[in-house]
DNA sequence: TATGAATGAGATTTCATTCAT
DNA sequence: CATGAATGAAATCTCATTCAT
């Protein structure tokens, strides 16, 4: 996997177990908060309370606001990130089971942690320049991964598409419909079915004949 | 078209007419500012020195800066309304060229305002309930509009697809790829391409077998 | 008088009149805190409180609190400009009468505000750095000022100096001795007599020999 | 010399050397930060920082900020206190010589620590009580110590005035010209010529006829 | 219809200082 | 002798909204 953009989280603590509970007990609180109101809805007072950690001393731990935000993107994100890691490394498998299984996967994470998915997707324009560009280099990476696959599987004539790219990045946002659009469905199907649905269509997407 | 739930933006001023411009005014100062900066940045200050209109008089058009962000996703809606009257009205015309009339319409209106529309689909979680709840049922309009389409496409035995439903939510959220994601493939295909490219997507989900 | 380095104080206030009675307004409240506790000890609340200015209110009246520092500056700076003018305009006077004048009357004058001289000339150097370039740029025309009377006066054949840029200076300097100094002599000298004594000494720098 | 005013900076440790050696540390780091950013904008972590000792162990040192302003001072005062005591001692010399090797080296020092010099003349307003009036009782102190000198100038028939005291104050106050008001033509004197320039005056004050 | 004046509440951030070990 | 954790108080500034005319 390539360089990915980097943003460092710069706190006044040395001990980097340390840091990296209290932004766990942060992100926790904040990422309520923000699924719940939103991002700008949400003070650093009301982080404070809901993290049990001292207003002022939450500055020890992040720089600033948009930091949080950007921790808790970088949370979800390592959190799933071994999906995309299997993408590129397990190059012996079947490309098509590859690819099913990691729909399934990755859908059944945003699945759980749709408001969570929901709140980074929608709130991610309002970090600020350095910690946006981060996250958008990572989504980037992430379409990249995909794409590996789907290269491979087309070496290997098991996909067919003549933009390997462009279904990348459409499989990437296929698999996000459910936080941000599934309250115009989910209380009409399964989650299976869902799954289902959704695999279905990314595999039509690459012209994979399926025989049930 | 089945009756939407509704809310009504409380004004001051008696004269439709006068409102429907002031409205507008409004909007395209807004529209603009929250593209730049997000709806949380933006101030009404900011809102009324941009559209010259006096910071309290705004206040006689808008009950609140809500309002504004409700009165901006209406008039984006509106603007593009009656492409979705058309999928219900015409009815003689072929399902496949009719989708094929919407999507091509429907992608460039996005084209042209993918800021709007970004800032809306971003955006739209801070409405407040009752805006949030007339923006949600709009758009659930929405989906059934398409899904009439396919459901007589699948009569008249052009589409294929065991969820049309399901199916309609999906191109509806395909449609809006380019605002949503459009950041990390714009600059690698023709509009026209992209365009293409969604539109065969949508074609192989409801199993319409394309001669090119 | 040459053109100094200018800085505007940004308001949201059209109105000049209503300004400049609410800047002075504001320089009053602000100037006896200042004189009292300095600059970064007052608050915006307590200049708020102390003006009878609404809190926020302030803020449409100048933009930062670094900015009434500067206002402050300018006021005085502003009462007693004309002294620095008439050095520059009265061109057939006596020099040495019109420098005895001077100094005549800019003592007087810093004695009557010796405390908002001494907030000035200790404070100033936290003004951010557009201010502060205005700020020197008017002390630099002052001593410009003096220096033009002074060299008539040597022209003329009155005063003698082989550097009256740097007498200048001094001059200035020693104007300012009550302010800055005064709490160790103040209370062993009448104004008089410190007044008759500092202008002594500007004399014996010009070298003008008095006949008493 | 008279007895000073004092004021002790409480320290929790015992051995002297220690803390001197310390105090010394603190001193060096505060007075760069100072110099760069006054007073009120240096932090005790920036100066924890600066100078190696941890933020709570420097409470060890000193009991406030305010108290290392006050040991800044100290130290400036220290470093050139024996430039008074010499003016004091030495009582065969010439006067004259005497207060001309005096005042060169006072402006060399203050030419080299201008930055700490300014600081302090600026900042010490900011002391809290009992560090002002130490402050202020050790300046008066070093302007009896030139009146010493100058009276007994004066006794000998080099120096001629009527107001010892207020020309003491005056030369104590010429010499600091430099941090003061430098800015305005430090550029366009070498300090040679500079240094030559106050001199003279001072001379003049004390109607010394110079033969050169 | 239109506007300038005014306000209360709250947001983020910084800091000197103390506690506990 | 030395340190990391923690805190309370305050500061500047912004904003949506209302008042009074």
């Amino acid at each position: 996997m390539e360089k990915e953009a980097e943003k460092k989280v710069v706190t006044k603590i040395g001990n980097k177990n340390i840091v990296k509970k209290k932004h766990d007990q942060i992100i926790r609180a904040a990422g309520e908060l923000f699924a719940k109101k939103g991002y700008h809805s949400t003070s650093m007072r009301g982080i404070s309370e809901a993290s049990g950690i001292n207003l002022s001393y939450l500055y020890h731990y992040v720089s600033s606001k948009d930091d949080i935000l950007y921790l808790f993107y970088l949370k979800l994100h390592e959190d799933i990130n071994f999906l995309y890691q299997q993408l590129e490394n397990s190059k012996n498998e079947d490309p098509i089971e590859q690819l099913k299984n990691f729909i399934k996967l990755f859908l059944e994470y945003t699945h759980k942690r749709k408001d969570e998915m929901l709140t980074i997707y929608t709130e991610s324009r309002h970090l600020n320049r350095d910690s946006l560009y981060a996250v958008l280099s990572i989504e980037s990476q992430r379409v990249k991964s995909i794409e590996k696959l789907i290269s491979r599987g087309i070496q290997k004539g098991y996909f067919r598409t003549d933009s390997p790219h462009m279904v990348s990045n459409i499989i990437q946002y296929m698999l996000l419909i459910e936080p941000l659009r599934g309250w115009n469905f989910r209380h009409e199907y399964t989650f299976t079915r869902f799954s289902e649905l959704i695999t279905d269509l990314i595999l039509k997407a690459l012209d994979v004949k399926e025989e049930k």
